[in-house]
DNA sequence: TGGTCACCTGCAACCGGTTGCACGGACGGT
DNA sequence: ACCGTCCGTGCAACCGGTTGCAGGTGACCA
């Protein structure tokens, strides 16, 4: 049975076939495709036309090989399943595609070995990678940074771009939230070790609550997770702090559960806030008040400061820094001070 | 200042930069990476010291270029932040990299025409791809799948591979949960036209309440996100149903809080059961009774099928089935059928 | 001593595009 | 009529590997 129908690539087309079949040279079907400025009007008519009627597709590899560009970006992140991630790479692989590339998504699995080795695989694959919340330190990125260009998301190292999310601010709108419902001493439930975030936080917050002459505590470093939350309760408990900020919305409601388990309520007893404000914390009940985190334009961002970055060669890495803002989103979490308490 | 360590991919090397450091032809460092058994062992020891002295690591694109096997993969879900999704991209994502394969994670957006459109561009720069619950018509995918190893995760399509998750055992159990609770009347909140597991669930659901001499109604089609739970309360309510299966964990999330809205409250007046066991159903409050759905595994096996599928080059595509077992998890949502109602 | 064979390695074509360079013709200015 | 320019196209080298084929060497056997 013949094959029907036109432009069904079962068997695959290549440029010197559609030469052959517009009477042209190679180099001018190339040109037609990448460079069609330079084919006159007529000439590049006809070749676009064999090519389709052909179903010619471009090689992207054979492009690639000669170009070393490959139109392939890195993402990495430390864990796709936490909430935090997939709306950013739901944003970064779509503006991606607008822009004309694909990106291959990897996950560290928290763990800063792999992250390294993650980076310098992908390095020979991409022509950039984005790195969310990297756990590296700061030298070691500087270095990989040298050989292929980078976009920090949630991480400053001198002299690589980078898209910020404004959480020092954040920080201060939570603290300013709690002091206004009359809670006189917070706590921070940090996060894990390197966390470029939860120091932004602790300097931000700290500062806020001396501001105001409010009591402030520190209680970690702890695991971004729902039992990193959990296992900080006792310690949470010890501060006798009545409000609290959480590095994010999973140990937030890792700690409400903690509380819960030991009868202290959520928001009656204590007043809980967290940050990223993911599906997570929308859906916990109490529902959560949180630092809403610009996640999907931080994506869209990266990829495009990243993409600008490629495709002007310049050899010295730029070095743009976008801050985004953040918002608090008040829910169900935090109440007055509990005036019958003291 | 001198570029310091060996290793220091700084200027990308080539196999001919090796060839000439150990003094063989380019073929002999070729074979000494991709068919060491065919060189002397001396040999070998000699260009791999060498090339690993020079840093040299072999380009993946022209490799891919003459190979014809780029030893990437695609994958394609509707929604990357459905929290389904996370575990599955996570565990396909690690598996093909421990094969040696990068996966290219693509999103939909539910859109069917998204759909074509992406496997379209990825099939040119992937040696196959992973389509979990795709939404077009079986004709549609089965002549992309001519051109391209596919393997589809949670749909059917004469003479493709699949994986299948077991969604009419777990509609099964639901149905089996609620009646040895009492209820005698269920509904099934259906998922979006076009959803395999949607009409699976609806087959053995109906069928199980059936052989009980249970009352059973379908209502939907309704998105499978929360917003489509909370429209479809009313509906739910009018059909008098004591319990309910949703969709998935999202849709119940929703109708839950349709009903709340409404002074319904769950599990008291009404039993819902999610399905897919995601991170959002377990932190919901009441903890959602949910089918738990193999994610992971599924993603993991859906690569292992596919590389497979790859790497044995016949042209014929292999259709291996492989179904998971599915689960119940009882937790909040469900209760008894409320002895006070009627 | 000659022949067979297995094992290594080199040679060169090839994968499918891109791009610097050269060439020919049309056009405008003097 | 002559020259300089610009435009459009062809030519061929090149990107960095892979692989079929051939030749050389040494071992083993008769």
């Amino acid at each position: 049975m013949p094959q029907g129908g036109q432009g069904d690539t079962t068997v695959a087309m290549t440029i010197r076939d559609v030469a052959q079949a517009a009477g042209v040279h190679v180099s001018t079907v190339s040109r037609a495709f990448s460079a069609s400025h330079l084919v006159k009007r007529e000439t590049l008519d006809r070749v676009l036309a064999v090519a389709a009627e052909l179903g010619y597709q471009p090689n992207e590899t054979a492009r690639a090989l000669t170009t070393g560009r490959t139109r392939n970006l890195g993402l990495i992140v430390s864990d796709i399943a936490n909430p935090f991630y997939p709306p950013l790479i739901k944003a970064a692989q779509s503006y991606a595609r607008v822009r004309g590339y694909q990106v291959f998504v990897a996950d560290t699995d928290e763990d800063v070995r792999t992250e390294e080795e993650l980076i310098r695989t992908l390095a020979r694959q991409v022509d950039g990678v984005v790195l969310v919340s990297p756990r590296l330190a700061n030298d070691v990125i500087a270095r990989l940074g040298g050989d292929l260009p980078f976009v920090l998301v949630n991480r400053q190292v001198p002299g690589l771009s980078a898209v910020l999310m404004d959480v020092a601010h954040g920080a201060a709108l939570a603290v300013e939230h709690l002091a206004e419902l009359g809670h006189g001493h917070l706590a921070l439930v940090a996060g894990p070790r390197g966390s470029w975030t939860s120091a932004q936080m602790r300097r931000a917050a700290g500062r806020a609550a001396a501001d105001r002459g409010i009591r402030f505590d520190v209680v970690g470093p702890n695991a971004p997770t729902e039992h990193g939350g959990i296992t900080a309760t006792a310690a949470v408990l010890r501060t006798g702090a009545t409000g609290v900020i959480a590095y994010n919305d999973l140990v937030a409601i890792g700690l409400i559960e903690g509380l819960h388990d030991r009868d202290v309520r959520v928001p009656r007893d204590l007043s809980v806030v967290g940050v990223d404000d993911t599906v997570a914390g929308r859906l916990n009940r109490p529902r959560l008040t949180t630092v809403a985190m610009p996640t999907a334009p931080a994506g869209r961002t990266a990829v495009d400061l990243l993409i600008q970055t490629v495709e002007t060669a310049d050899t010295r890495p730029s070095t743009a820094q976008t801050t985004l803002a953040t918002s608090l989103v008040v829910r169900d979490s935090t109440a007055t001070a509990d005036p019958s308490a003291r």
